[in-house]
DNA sequence: CGAGATTTTGAGAGCCTTCAAAGGCGGTGG
DNA sequence: CCACCGCCTTTGAAGGCTCTCAAAATCTCG
């Protein structure tokens, strides 16, 4: 993203000391829970979900390898979200207050995770768009294409063919739909030869036409950073 | 929120030196605008939508006095969003590396910018959560719930019964409906006695209800700030 | 190999949309 | 001051997208 000093390279160091393992499925923050400690996600990926007193869940982000975790801790007493493992995880917790140390110290990385949220808020309202104005295929669509986008940022080997990590209902709960019909839709994204399927593997067999479907745009690309502070 | 020693009052006065007015239903900023300045909200409140390539728009946001606009200026170089006045508004432009030098030179706002910004991320997540899985009428009290709250915060005078400002097409589209369905809502609400109706004015009559119906939280209520760096 | 989770498929129902048109309201010009 | 116009609200009817319910098939893992 943007090259670190030593001296920032070591704050943020700091902040990932201790380590600890999720086994897949394990929660790490229970909504509502007391807000305690934030996280680095080292290994793994994993989601965060909330809910309803419908009974309903709605998956609200995936999280991947070098993003926080559990940040709201830092506004709120008690967590707005479940955070939960998918696959075997490690994170590094840290307090708060070192949270506030490197925001004194180094201006910088103050910015850097200012624009971390930037790109979050914008893959969020892309999921708020997408859940209130678009189809159920595009919906399906555009998960698909951002796991694999996502997972390539980590693993660069990853091409048009990846194993997606989720259930059909974990799909559901993430675009506001049930697993029945994410499954139709999924069968009608294969029919219509956009992609592929085999075991938990997808292969994006046209993936212009599907990133068209999806209405996808990638909130990782066309940054700009060229007005971040000086490092010090 | 918190008190700003006289230097970080200073430093945010410093953003909002220059003032630009905008009439109701102007356009403040245009989706894939090339990016430019950032804004402070000083009077009005305005909205920011995207609009879908099937012709169909999503409202992301309320804005309301206070809040920062274009955030997002940060991070892209084309607008991912348009921002248009609800009202009669007036704004204060800065320039990016006004705010790369607030970061620089007060930890303590940046701290304030990340705890707004984590605000306005559980209001987003709230709100896909009602549009991934709660019904219509559930998102239409939403919607009243939250403006009425934002509405108050400028105005400790409002009460339970308050102006709108919206036209049903903008609530449908803030909560991923059709006009005529939120007319249908609204009118079920009303009948159902947890609101009355007369002109663009809202009474909440029976404002629990409401609120269990709505499945609302406050994000800007039981915040916990007491790790913010010290003042310098 | 068996149990539970996940995927798949079918049928019917319901929520919300689309299409259409009438009624209100405020503003503008004569 | 009134008529007219555009925008917004309201209402009805029909249709479609997605859900619910149900059950069979397949997969995963102990």
């Amino acid at each position: 993203m943007a090259a670190l000093t030593p001296s920032e390279h070591s704050a943020l160091e700091r902040l990932e000391e201790r380590e600890r393992s999720l086994r897949r499925g394990g929660t790490l923050v229970r909504e509502n829970d007391p807000t305690g400690e934030m996280f680095v996600l080292c290994k793994g990926t994993m989601m965060t979900s909330v809910l309803l007193d419908n009974g309903s869940r709605q998956i609200l982000r995936f999280l991947f390898p070098g993003d926080m975790l559990a940040v709201s801790s830092l506004v709120y007493r008690k967590a707005p979200e479940t955070i939960t493992a998918l696959t075997d995880c490690v994170v590094c917790p840290f307090e708060r207050s070192a949270m506030s140390k490197v925001l004194s110290d180094h201006p910088r990385i103050a910015a850097l995770i200012m624009v971390y949220n930037q790109i979050e808020r914008a893959a969020l309202t892309d999921r708020l768009a997408a859940l209130g104005r678009t189809p159920a295929k595009a919906r399906v669509a555009a998960i698909l294409m951002e796991m694999r986008n996502r997972l390539r940022m980590m693993d660069k080997a990853i091409g048009t063919s990846f194993v997606l990590g989720l259930t059909q209902e974990e799909i559901g709960d993430a675009t506001g739909l049930t697993a029945v019909h994410v499954n139709r839709m999924l069968r009608q994204l294969e029919e219509e030869k956009l992609i592929a399927r085999e075991g938990g593997r997808i292969a994006f067999t046209n993936e212009q036409a599907l990133s068209r479907a999806a209405n996808y745009v990638d909130r990782y690309a066309n940054l700009d950073l060229g007005w971040l502070p000086e490092s010090r």
